[in-house]
RNA sequence: CGAGGUGUAACUCAGUUUGGUAGAGUGCUUGGUUUGGGACCAAGAUGCCGCAGGUUCAAGUCCUGUCACCUCGACCA
C-alpha cells in the first residue's frame, strides 16, 4: 500500500491539477519532451507510434473515399499567400517567414506554410483544364508552422503534423457533399478508433476558417469539461479559384470555376486521447491506436521455465498480429505494472509459476483494472474479446462524461450562472448575431460558440443574449 | 504581446538572506539476494550552478545584460 501510494505522486492527480496533470501525462507515458526550439517538442517512441496508427487508419478511410496522396513545397511565396484577401488576413500574422537563402538576402520572402490552400491552388491551376480533369481528391501528410504565442504538446505547438486534403468539383453541390462526407469521415475515425464522442456541426461566421464560406467541424469533450476543435472540413466555393484564376471548359464547353474544399486533422488528437481517455494512473488507449497492445509480464522470472512460457503467450498473440511486448527486464513485477499502465497498453498478462501449475494466466485491463483468471486455451479469443470491451467501454465512459457536462440555458442569467459553475457544453439559441458572441465571450471569460448543430433543438424562440428572435440553437463552450 | 515564476547531477529539488572545498532523494552502473502492485544489501560513476560580462583575494550566492522554459491573461487549430 505504501508503494502505491508513491506510484499515485508520480502524476499530479487529474481533479488536482487538470493542467499540471496533462503535461505529468505526456511526459510519464513518453509521448513528447520539451525541445530547444521555442513551442517545438520532440515526439517520443511511444507517441509516435501512436500517430503511426492514427495515420495509417486514417490514410486508409481518405484511399477508400477515392482521395490520392500528394506532397506539396514547404515554402509559400509572399505573394501567393496573399492571392486571396481573407485567407492572408488570417494567417499572415501567425507566420514564420523565411529571408535568406544561404548567405543571400531573398527578393521576395517565403513563408513557412501554415496551410497550403494557395499552394495546392496554384497546381489546380495548371492541371484542371476540363470537367474531365475533376474532381481533383488529394490529400497530404506533413508538417506546418504557426507562430503560436502560447503552446502546449501537443494541442498547440509551433509546428505540428496534419493531413490536409484538398479537393476540386465541377459543381457545387459535389463539393458541399464532400466536405460533409469528409466530416463523417472523421466522426467515423473517432468514434471507431479513438473511442472519442463528439459534438459536430457548422461554425458560426466569426469561427470560421480564413477564407472558407462554411467551416464544419468535430469538438469533442475533454475530461474537465472543456472542448477541443477536433478537426474542421471546410467549404471554399468558388473564391479561392476565381482568385487563383482556376478555369475549366464544362460539358456546356463554356468556361467554369471548380468548387473546392479542404478539411484536416492533427497530432492534437493525441492531446484529446489524453485529456478524454486518461487517469491518475497514467495514459489510456484505445485498443486500435495502442503501440502496445499486450505486455506479457513474467513473475518469477528466473524460475525454470517461467520466461519461456511468457515467450510462448507473446508468439501466440503474435500470430494473431497483436501488438504485444514481453518484459523480461529485472525490474520488480509490480514496477512494471505500473510502467505498462503509464504507457496505456489496454491488456496486461501475468504468468507465473502458479499460473504455469495451474494451466492459467492472469489478464488485467487498463481501463478498468479489472483482473480475470483465464484457463491458457482460452487466451486468444479472450484477448480479442476484451480489446473490443475496452473500446467500448471507453466509448462509453466519454459519452456518459459529455453529456452529463452537457447543459441547456434559456435564459441569460441561466448561461452565466451555467458557465460560471459547470463546465462544459451549453445549448442555447442564438440570434446569429457576432456581437452577441462577443458579449458572451466577455461576459463569461471565454465562452465561445463551439458549432450549429445539424439538428437543432428549440429551446426559446429568442436569443439567449439579445432577446432577439432566436435563428440556431448552438453549443457553447470553453476551448483549448 | 502583458503580468508573474523558475533555471544547480539523467529527474525532483536544497544551498543564494549573511560570498569561503558542490549537496540530498530518486534514477544509472556492477555484484549478490529477490519477484503476484513501483523490492533489499553492498560498492561505484555522474556537475561550464542556463549563457555572457562585471565587482571581489574569492561568486551557485552580489550587480548588469541575455536566453530558455513554466503558469495566467490577450490571440489563434
Amino acid at each position: 500500500m505504501a508503494q502505491q501510494k508513491k506510484m499515485v505522486e508520480a502524476i499530479t492527480s487529474r481533479d488536482t491539477d487538470f493542467a499540471k496533470w496533462y503535461t505529468d501525462i505526456v511526459k510519464k507515458a513518453e509521448l513528447a519532451d520539451y525541445s530547444g526550439i521555442k513551442g517545438c517538442m520532440v515526439i517520443r517512441p511511444h507517441g509516435y507510434a501512436i500517430w503511426e496508427h492514427i495515420q495509417n487508419d486514417l490514410d486508409k478511410r481518405f484511399k477508400k473515399t477515392g482521395h490520392e496522396n500528394v506532397y506539396m513545397p514547404m515554402f509559400i511565396p509572399e505573394s501567393l499567400l496573399q492571392k486571396e484577401k481573407d485567407h492572408v488576413e488570417g494567417f499572415a500574422p501567425e507566420c514564420a517567414w523565411v529571408t535568406v537563402g544561404g548567405s543571400e538576402k531573398l527578393q521576395e520572402r517565403l513563408a513557412v506554410r501554415p496551410t497550403s490552400e494557395t499552394l495546392f491552388c496554384e497546381h489546380f491551376a495548371k492541371v484542371i483544364n476540363s470537367y474531365r480533369d475533376l474532381p481533383k481528391l488529394y490529400n497530404q501528410w506533413c508538417s506546418v508552422v504557426r507562430w503560436e504565442k502560447t503552446t502546449r504538446p501537443f494541442l498547440r505547438t509551433s509546428e505540428f503534423l496534419w493531413q490536409e486534403g484538398h479537393t476540386m468539383h465541377e459543381t457545387e453541390e459535389e463539393a458541399r457533399e464532400e466536405t460533409l462526407k469528409m466530416l463523417q469521415v472523421y466522426i467515423d475515425f473517432y468514434k471507431e478508433t479513438l473511442a472519442i464522442p463528439a459534438v459536430t456541426g457548422r461554425k458560426t461566421e466569426k469561427e470560421k476558417f480564413a477564407g472558407a464560406e462554411d467551416t464544419y467541424t468535430i469538438e469533442p469533450m475533454m475530461h474537465n469539461g472543456v472542448a477541443l476543435q477536433g478537426g474542421t472540413s471546410h467549404f471554399f466555393g468558388d473564391g479561392f479559384a476565381r482568385s487563383f484564376n482556376i478555369t475549366f471548359t464544362g460539358r456546356d464547353n463554356k468556361l467554369q470555376y471548380p468548387f473546392q474544399t479542404s478539411w484536416g486533422v492533427s497530432t492534437r488528437m493525441i492531446g484529446a486521447l489524453i485529456m478524454v481517455h486518461s487517469d491518475d494512473d497514467g495514459l489510456v488507449l484505445p485498443p486500435k491506436v495502442a503501440p502496445i497492445q499486450v505486455a506479457v509480464i513474467p513473475i518469477a522470472q528466473k524460475k525454470e521455465g517461467v520466461l519461456e512460457k511468457a515467450n510462448e503467450l507473446k508468439n501466440r498473440l503474435l500470430d494473431k498480429e497483436y501488438r504485444v511486448k514481453l518484459d523480461d527486464s529485472d525490474k520488480a513485477p509490480g514496477w512494471k505494472f505500473s510502467q505498462y499502465e503509464m504507457l496505456g497498453v489496454p491488456i496486461r498478462v501475468e504468468i507465473g509459476p502458479k499460473d504455469i501449475e495451474n494451466g492459467q494466466c492472469v489478464l488485467v485491463r487498463r481501463d478498468t483494472r479489472e483482473k480475470t483468471i483465464i484457463s491458457l486455451d482460452k487466451l486468444e479469443e479472450t484477448v480479442e474479446q476484451l480489446l473490443k470491451d475496452i473500446h467500448k467501454n471507453m466509448y462509453n465512459r466519454a459519452l456518459e462524461n459529455l453529456q452529463s457536462k452537457t447543459f441547456e440555458a434559456r435564459t441569460h442569467e441561466e448561461f452565466l450562472d451555467i458557465a460560471a459553475n459547470k463546465p462544459g457544453f451549453i445549448k442555447a439559441m442564438w440570434c446569429g448575431d457576432s456581437e452577441c458572441e462577443d458579449k458572451l465571450k466577455d461576459e463569461t471569460g471565454g465562452v465561445k460558440s463551439r458549432c450549429i448543430p445539424f439538428t437543432e433543438d428549440h429551446l426559446s424562440d429568442v436569443c439567449v443574449c439579445c432577446g432577439k428572435p432566436a435563428k440556431h440553437m448552438v453549443y457553447w463552450g470553453r476551448q483549448y
